[in-house]
DNA sequence: ATTCTTTCCTGTAACGTTACAGTAGCCTTA
DNA sequence: TAAGGCTACTGTAACGTTACAGGAAAGAAT
């Protein structure tokens, strides 16, 4: 390659190739000594023991003798001893390799790091590996997760972006692979998964949207293919007609169209005689773009409408606090699925086990004065 | 679990043998059809070839015939042979896997997530892997690096959050292990590397600034520990000194710092006599806080201060467009480091690429108004 | 006719691990 | 005393792959 551009750079770049390396002051590809790994054989021919003794003896087996199992711990803590992946992983089949399925679509604000440090947090401790996966929605739905079976690439999945009925689950679970989602289905299949209850989220962001004095009310909900997307619905319509408020629809888009068109569209709402004044939003870029779009409309925040959000950052309470937020922790959610998945590649957990994380909208100073102060500031 | 444990399976998923037919009605954890998955014995035998044979044709080694190749091509597509990763590991000693070595800090708004898909596209079509490990800050800096390297966990290593002198590029150059880096030293070891050019960056932030009226700069570069902090600050320096202006220090806090004590510090920045009148941030969220500490004392953006941030989303331009923004594209880095990676661990790169990202503080339309105008709105 | 080349293919061994089927030695029990 | 049963350990084989040394067949050169 030398120093050719890879393919699918963007503009603006310059590349400083230097493929002269002519001086070799050292040189670099002789390794000093290369340090050999040690491995059943090293230790046992240290300890004068056979390689299967030594290998059950680091497993804890019951037929060997507690003093050998000592000295043979001893041996490999000091040698520093890990067990060969290829080997452990040709012998047993069992890959200790956990596939995170990821689309690239709409990406929240980091929502995808957050999953992925949790999962990286809980397996590190499990002796699991995470490896990541990138999805183009655009293409077979079972795509990479068909290929990760067929390549045998991993123990288990996960997966979010669930819709109702989803090919992705049906197909894992026909195969018999392990597998845990960020959301669930419809379908009834018994599998671990976490979830925000997205259904009370909207129920009680009314009930917040209603104690701030607001009436008619708008929800801007996930794309309508996600299973989310009708629990979102459901609680919305709930809290409306149970506090008997008003409900505008909004048509024609939701929290992964583009910014221009979330806020063309709130702005023409906004604009309507029957305009709402609450909006409730099921993301936080969404929700950005929807204040945008009523500001446009000569709107004032906090004044004219009010706007609750679901995030998995602190950017609304540090930087706009005049927006209502409720947290979803999808750092918890990632070292839940880690384990979770864990639990059934190993065989410790039951398949039917799930979270549903609670949403709370956080009442922040501000907003409980405007509260105390019973209207709107 | 119902049944025996398989034996010996083939892949990373454990496989039910399929020969002990018992119940078929659905009893849980036994897979309808356990699809065996073919091995380079399986292809030889239906060709009536050597295994050897078989693996050197699907290499394209000079010395099998060219229909032969052509057949076993044919058979290994239409079994859909995927080769065990677990064997050419063990054999071989490479594995395939790129480890990405992760902090949790300061995460400014997806970067990672960008890095992680940059990597990952750029994965994909290479047949490798991208694992994710996480490294705790607190902890020995060499930890992860040192664990991938003593575990052989992965063929080569990316990492970020250079500092300027090093201890895991010292470490993995000193080990010969293949790495490259978001970032560079000052150690003068030879290495792929892609950089943001913040030098450049901060150089024509302040140029910006200047455009703009502002006369006394203040920068909030990242923490000092890092390598880039320096070389912002030069390319800051020196454009207040090529262009005549002020520079007004900033003590105590950089972009990593936590929200309330930039928007602190900014606001009593911003109440003295001798305040600042244009800021530079060398981070998109550091960004928001000290606008919010100037809002805080009273100033307006656009007005009394301007500020210029790097950023990597789209988050300003959209929402914040009176923040001038320079754009790092994370993806494209991402990209650049897995085929940099790549090329050295294959050989096929030399040790010297590296790529500098040149900045472009991007003019938005209400910003070029504002410049014809020849002043501030 | 013999030797040498070239072409195309093959068998064996080994990577590090674990399942399995032993075995040697000793201690109980009848 | 013999049979049986523990305890503590061992050797072999196999997982799927590739490096290596080789080898048969056929044509070319002597």
């Amino acid at each position: 390659m030398g120093g050719a551009a890879p393919s699918g750079t963007t503009g603006g770049f310059a590349l400083i190739g230097n493929m002269v390396s002519h001086d070799e002051t050292r040189s670099e590809d002789a390794p000093a000594q290369p340090p050999v790994r040690p491995t059943l054989k090293t230790i046992a021919r240290l300890a004068g023991l056979g390689v299967t003794t030594v290998s059950r003896a680091l497993h804890d087996a019951p037929d060997i003798g507690e003093e050998t199992k000592a000295r043979v711990r001893r041996l490999a803590e000091s040698l520093g001893y890990q067990p060969n992946r290829a080997g452990v992983r040709l012998r047993t089949g069992r890959s200790h390799v956990i596939a995170l399925v990821l689309a690239t679509e709409a990406e929240e604000l980091g929502i995808n790091s957050q999953l992925i440090y949790g999962i990286s947090e809980a397996l590190s401790s499990l002796t699991y590996q995470l490896v990541v996966m990138l999805h183009d929605p655009s293409a077979d739905p079972l795509g990479p997760v068909r290929s990760i079976v067929e390549a045998g690439a991993a123990d288990g999945i996960l997966f979010a972006r669930i819709e109702p009925d989803d090919a992705r689950v049906r197909f894992l679970t026909e195969r018999g692979v392990p597998f845990a989602t960020h959301g669930r289905t419809d379908m009834g299949i018994v599998h671990p998964y976490f979830d925000f209850d997205n259904e009370a989220y909207a129920e009680s962001a009314v009930k917040r949207l209603a104690s701030l004095g607001r009436r008619r009310l708008a929800l801007v909900g996930p794309p309508p293919h996600l299973a989310y997307a009708r629990h979102m619905a459901t609680g919305f319509c709930r809290g409306i007609s149970t506090l008997g408020l008003e409900k505008v629809s909004v048509e024609g888009i939701d929290t992964d169209s583009p910014h221009e068109r979330i806020q063309a569209e709130v702005q023409r709402l906004m604009q309507r005689a029957d305009r709402p004044d609450g909006i409730v939003s099921g993301g936080a870029v969404a929700a950005l773009s929807v204040t945008a779009g009523a500001e446009a409309a000569g709107l004032v925040l906090g004044g004219d409408f009010d706007v609750v959000v679901k995030e998995s950052s602190d950017l609304f309470r540090k930087f706009r606090p005049a927006i209502e937020t409720a947290r979803e922790d999808f750092r918890a959610a990632g070292r839940w699925l880690a384990q979770a998945i864990v639990g059934r590649i190993e065989g410790t957990a039951d398949a039917d086990i799930h979270f549903l994380d609670v949403p709370r909208i956080e009442v922040s100073e501000t907003m409980d004065e405007r509260v105390v102060a019973g209207g709107i500031r």
